[in-house]
DNA sequence: CGTTAAACCGACTGCCTGGTCGGTTTCAGA
DNA sequence: TCTGAAACCGACCAGGCAGTCGGTTTAACG
């Protein structure tokens, strides 16, 4: 096998079981031996390819975690031309995957944004990074759907945008104590309400 | 100075420095010798006080978060006749401490949720008993208000308390990222918008 | 086949952590 | 003033941690 696509593919393999047990324990709360167990690699291995178990981390943030919340949270508004619509979907099925105890990134994000909060500035930023690429996204869907007659042009669609992120990281961290599947159905409910109140009132 | 009442101090003592370590810094990554220093006291009178971290950590939650969370996000809404109105002035009030960089004990809440996640059950069963109650306290006022005639009465009570909840933890988490006056003032706009849809219909 | 560098091994180090325990100080009450 | 229990001290222990390093395996290439 080519020499560098076996490189790539181990430190892959070593970034998706770090992520993993780093979002199930924590990322303090987990040690590199922990990740190399699950793997049967040895510590030589894994300096071999990182420096630090900080920049491990922040290769997990740059390569799986901005990709997902990419292809999750971003791509399926863009084509979209009803954003409102188009949102309600996408948060509804990033809910179902968290029902079903998969990894849903949007939770990674705010997970590890609270967990590095005051103790790490620098990977703080990085989360931002992604976060805020997210919330651009959000503004441009919303600004386009005025335009088409989907949004009541008088809207803030920045105010819009951390609205609806905050609450889809607030009912994540509500899951948490259970009930995900009640939490969801009620919170799609409530965005809904909260949607109309963004649409152009409709003439009959 | 009565036995009694020492114990009680140094107890209440340590809980304080406590309980602004292990929000600052995290539980895991907060050590017992980091809050005696803090205090000038030393191992062995942390363990003739408490038996354990994670029981002085649960003390904590019972005696500072819960009389805290009650004092600052239930009490205030209790009295009030509108609980819209009440429930959009006491969660601003509460982001405007979180502005200031003091403790908000709603952000305490979300913070400790996420940490002890799928690392510590009995924990977070104290915490969750604590959203709980919040959330009950919550639901109650929105019934009351739609007696009054301040509440839309076909709503759902619950999914709204649930939807308030979750944007409040959700835009705590993004004040991590800076920004927070913006945030704040945002949120409090939408929150309004989304209210307001849930208001009976004013009658010209 | 032999060479060479990339990939990997695992024992080791120094540090920190939660928790223990025998001893010392403080002070209310007799 | 004396006593004894409550309050506190701090050296110590066992275990876990990130990171190091000299050595071994693997496999592409001449």
């Amino acid at each position: 096998m080519d020499k560098n696509l076996k490189r790539m593919a181990t430190m892959h393999r070593m970034q998706v079981a770090g992520l993993e047990l780093f979002y199930t324990q924590g990322y303090y709360n987990t040690s590199i031996d922990d990740i190399l167990k699950k793997l049967n690699l040895s510590k030589g291995a894994f300096y071999y390819h990182f420096q630090s178990k900080e920049e491990f981390f922040i290769s997990i943030v740059q390569n799986l975690v901005f990709r997902k919340v990419y292809s999750m949270l971003i791509e399926p508004i863009e084509g979209e031309s009803n954003p409102l619509r188009a949102i309600e979907i996408c948060l509804d099925d990033a809910l179902q995957t968290a029902e079903h105890n998969e990894m849903d990134f949007g939770f990674v994000l705010a997970n590890f944004m609270t967990e590095f909060n005051g103790r790490n500035e620098k990977i703080v930023q990085y989360l931002r990074d992604i976060c805020k690429v997210w919330e651009v996204n959000l503004v441009t869907a919303l600004q386009r759907g005025k335009s088409d007659g989907f949004v009541e042009r008088h809207i803030d669609s920045e105010g819009v945008a951390s609205y609806i992120m905050a609450s889809y990281f607030g009912i994540r961290t509500l899951m948490v104590g259970g009930n995900a599947r009640m939490l969801r159905y009620n919170y799609i409910q409530q965005m809904r309400f909260y949607f109309r109140s963004l649409s152009p009132v409709v003439i009959a």
